[in-house]
Formats: C-alpha cells, sequence, structure tokens
DNA sequence: GAATCATATTTCTATGTGGAAATATGAGGA
DNA sequence: TCCTCATATTTCCACATAGAAATATGATTC
C-alpha cells in the first residue's frame, strides 16, 4: 500500500489518528493492543498508521513476547519546530513584548 | 480538484511547495507573479497550493489593480506549536540540562 | 507440532492529490 | 468595446491514501 520512501514528519503530522498515536505514546511505550483500543480504529488501521510514523522515524518497535511495544522517538518533530521558529515571533509579538516588560519591570 | 472542505494547518504543510511559499510570505506580501517566479513551479500549480493555503487561513489575499497580493497569516501555526509544546521537553532535554549548567556555573 | 494470541500485511474500493496543459475570469488600458 | 495582463479554475492523468475486511506471520503455550 505504501511506496517504499521516506515520509517527512510533516506529512505524518498530517494524519488526525497519528497525532493522537504520538499523543498516547508521550505517556510512555504502549503495545499496540493498547493503543487499538483507546483509537476508536480498527487493529489494521493502527497498524498502517504506526507503520507510517516508523517511516517517519517517529516512533521506535520493541518485541517484548508476544506483544510489540511502541515508543516514541521525537527527534523528527525538531525539524518542524525549527521551521515554526520565525513563525513564532509574529503571533507571539504582543505576548513576548508583556514578558519582556515584565522581567524589565519585575 | 479540491472538495470544498476546511484544510488544517498540519495538512496544508505536508506540501514542501506550500511551506516554501509560507517562507517567501514571511519577508513580506508578494503578488502570485513573485511567487512563480521564485518557486520553479507553474503558474497553476502555484495558484492551486495558495488556494490550500487560504482554506488552511494560512494566507489572505488583497487585489491591487491585476495583481493578487498575497500575505501571511500565521495564526493557524499556532495550534501546530502548541500541539509541539509537549514533546520540546523530549528533544531538547539534554540541551536544557546543559544551559542550566552553564547559567548555574557561569 | 497444533492451537492461540498479538500484530502485520494484503486486497479492495472510494477518494484525495500533485503536476501539466488548456481554458476562463476579471481588471485596466488602447 | 476589444485587448492584454495577472491570476484562477478546469481537465486530465498517474499515483498516494484512508478505511474495512480478509488473510498471513511470528511468538508463546499446550
Amino acid at each position: 500500500m505504501w511506496k517504499y520512501e521516506e515520509v517527512s514528519a510533516y506529512a505524518a503530522l498530517a494524519e488526525p489518528h497519528r497525532r493522537q498515536i504520538l499523543d498516547l505514546l508521550r505517556e510512555g511505550e504502549r503495545p499496540v493492543g493498547e493503543l487499538v483500543k483507546r483509537l476508536d480504529l480498527s487493529q489494521p488501521g493502527v497498524s498502517k498508521h504506526l507503520k507510517v510514523l516508523r517511516e517517519a522515524g517517529l516512533v521506535v518497535v520493541r518485541t517484548e513476547g508476544k506483544q510489540r511495544v511502541y515508543a516514541l522517538r521525537p527527534d523528527p518533530l525538531a525539524e518542524v519546530d525549527q521551521w515554526l521558529e520565525p513563525y513564532r515571533a509574529f503571533w507571539s509579538r504582543r505576548l513576548e513584548a508583556l514578558e519582556q516588560h515584565l522581567e524589565e519591570n519585575p
């Protein structure tokens, strides 16, 4: 279903379920079954999204007995964060001005 | 080509050309023609991406004579930024530890 | 080794998508 | 009004993608 090709972090984040999976993994590593329970999505559906996340380098798997335990690997998000960096100034100008004011006048 | 439906900021960012357009608009508002010159993409291609960016609320247009001048409206990126927020702690732990060390031992 | 559990992959279908080319629109000028 | 410029939309194609259902795989247990 997917050509073998790397997936950008941006593309991986485009799907809401995948963001949800990452959010769940933020609490700690989880076996697929647990993700299925929490996600209102079929097991194959979850597996497919996990594959995309793997190809984006956003998660890693470890086999533990019968289970596959997934863990967050947030490094690729750093690229998104860096891209976002120059934009932050735009929407936070007012807030930053306030913070700076408070720092300078404590 | 696109069903009429809102586009999430995440989905808009999934396409590299669209990120490039936003980067260009960060310098200031620009007419479409200028974007076409700089983007190694056909004029219709640029127009289509601009439409997606409009539907995501990431740009606004103003008609000025014959030209349509596009401007950045980065507000929707704030949502992405906020989503990213809890992840920042993960990849920056080491860096933060270093910074803190330097602050405490100047 | 057969059965079972947990997960992955395949198959199917409907739909979304990018890019190129052609065409349409709308504003200003001759 | 007709023309031209700037941009938008449409049409076409090839291909990516989501989700559901069925099937396959691989590790453990009996």
